[in-house]
DNA sequence: TCTATTTATATCATATCTGATATAGGAAAG
DNA sequence: CTTTCCTATATCAGATATGATATAAATAGA
């Protein structure tokens, strides 16, 4: 994925379904980023109800910045940081497939 | 991951459940690796019942060389580039859920 | 209010991943 | 044996993601 594509997903608060309209990319970009939104969002909602970034951040060797920023869809995550992140809140394979699947 | 245990993806034959009695991976890491050499599996299976190598690689625009390590599982394929080549090969989110439900 | 805690944003040197290139192995057909 | 096509491996410069640090903005409680 280009830099400028990857730059919608610092649209943090945009409605998904807006995007790909107003950036050309193709179906296939539209699902990844629509996997890491969702990936994202996920995060968010299971850390919260558990423990804070810092703490997350410290079971997988990172830091609360970073956390912060897989929850605000920051381009600079990866999907690699992403499945770290949710496998620290102690969700299973079957947790992440649900949360993929559930996009389209 | 440290990059010494990235090594082990480089195990490729090697029966999955030992690996991490090998190396000490804690277990969310163990399934990263399974969920990276599912993805790999998967891809491979999927591409060669319609394309080659090469024709993937121009749909997603990289090389032959970098599809045929993320089919080999190469510790130097990220999940991303493993995801965007499963697209390509007109997987949907439900089929790549499946896959990685499918690890445990 | 003040203070402590949590979360968010910016920057940066280093590490990792990338596409590209070169090259070789392997299989199928002539 | 050649040739052709497909796949695998090694290397590398450049691009991207990383953890770390600094700092600010929320948020909550006294």
């Amino acid at each position: 994925m280009e830099p400028s594509k990857q730059e919608l997903l610092e649209a943090k608060g945009w409605k998904i379904g807006t995007v790909s309209d107003f950036l050309d990319l193709t179906p296939e970009e539209t699902i990844l980023v629509e996997i890491k939104l969702a990936l994202s969002k996920s995060l968010k909602e299971r850390r919260q109800k558990m423990m804070t970034q810092s703490e997350l951040a410290g079971k997988i060797g990172t830091s609360e910045t970073r956390i912060a920023k897989a929850e605000n869809s920051d381009a600079s995550v990866s999907l690699e940081l992403l499945i770290r992140s949710i496998l620290a809140t102690g969700a299973t394979p079957k947790d992440i497939g649900q949360i993929i699947s559930d996009v389209g």
